[in-house]
DNA sequence: ATTATCTTTTGATGTGTATCAAAGTACTTT
DNA sequence: AAAGTACTTTGATACACATCAAAAGATAAT
């Protein structure tokens, strides 16, 4: 769990840990459909989220890292509204809501917090809605790839190099693209040296160009 | 407010609405930017949110009508993430999200209740995900069309006669499409006797057939 | 090590939607 | 009532991405 909290109120949240749980690679963490019982802190690992629609397509919503929540798709229904699955071996925190909501009621600061990791994933949901509806497939994936390493980055890794931990088909899901046209991205990418790729080894050698690519308007 | 609390509950409600507040058709409730101090309670109306990227796009993330609630993109940064335009004459309830917060730690209902609140715009907005990556644009304004009459049949308005609250361009911009798009779909359902459309009127003929167009393996 | 499987890349072609353009319709203002 | 403004419809054309196909490269299984 993360920094704003005294000591004291740290001891406390030992108390929503229930346990915790290792899930390897291509296991799920929680099905669509599952009853809702608890939010999951990522330790260690790395997972991505996705729906289903009824005639079997789907859309990945999400990826998530060490220090990230999953599960809150599943309060206002009871059960689970989307597919958790490891994308490498993964270890999580079991917070059962019913302890979160408990403990929150008596400490303030847990409260704003879980209220704000929820807006920040509404936030993050307007920007992908952005990205979809109105973002070309390289200034997706520009976007995809800054966002990335800018999340490994917080967590002290490098800001240039990076592992994907998913597949190219899975970074199209995620941007509504079809995965050829992520590798052909990729290699544009890469043929205008502002990337160095090698499968999933992902080398960002101009990031300004990424950030322009991006969003063309800031650099005139 | 909603069900689910008993009269002294309610009476308790009520001191979260700090006052009313009516805004224009036209008019901004807040701004991208403005300090976040309040969710807004839709009491009559219909609103739009969008959020606008730096280059000046517009993506518009959600239609809202009475009973719903906004404001909560801005509990994270305590600035709001995007805009809300009123797009008709329409009033709402201030509610100040301290008051809640304080409220909500002596109200466990209405603790569960702002829980929900948060998880279901998550939900929906991984539906909306699923729509823009994966639908095509007959699709897109098919579930877009059920999606609403619903929301007002859920609101005891007719489950087959609407009038549109919004333009062709802001469906367009909800939908990741052109409004000459959004407009050749309402055409083609109108020539395939699915819909009656004259304007902003909109008459549901078939909505089997809109729900097969919407999601076609159903029906085989 | 060898085979099988999965993933990625690249090329050729097709298609759904965007873009450009113009006319038609409704609404607002004076 | 007339003129101006905003919105919608429809047609012609363009283009970005999808689809189809095949080979190359990695990874896993025996």
């Amino acid at each position: 769990m993360p920094v704003g909290f005294n000591a004291d109120e740290m001891k406390r949240l030992d108390e929503v840990v229930e346990k915790r749980r290792r899930v390897k690679q291509g296991e799920l963490l929680f099905n669509s459909g599952d009853t809702f019982t608890s939010l999951y802190a990522i330790r260690t690992g790395f997972f991505k989220t996705c729906v289903t629609s009824e005639d079997g397509r789907e859309q990945v919503t999400g990826f998530q890292m060490a220090g990230e929540i999953i599960g809150m798709d599943g309060i206002v229904s009871d059960h689970h509204n989307c597919n958790a699955i490891a994308l490498e071996d993964a270890e999580v925190c079991v917070m059962p809501f019913a302890t979160i909501e408990d403990l929150s009621r008596e400490l303030p600061v847990l409260q704003r917090h879980v209220h704000k990791i929820m807006s920040r994933e509404i936030v993050r949901e307007n920007s992908v809605m952005m990205l979809l509806g109105n973002m070309r497939a390289e200034e997706r994936l520009a976007a995809f790839l800054l966002n990335l390493v800018q999340r490994l980055h917080a967590r002290g890794l490098s800001q240039s190099e990076l592992v994907l931990r998913m597949t190219r088909e899975e970074i199209g899901s995620y941007l509504g693209l079809k995965l050829e046209t992520v590798s052909r991205a990729f290699s544009k990418f890469s043929e205008d040296g502002i990337i160095e790729v090698k499968q999933r080894y992902v080398k960002i050698i101009a990031p300004d160009a990424l950030k322009k690519i991006f969003n063309p308007q800031t650099y005139f």
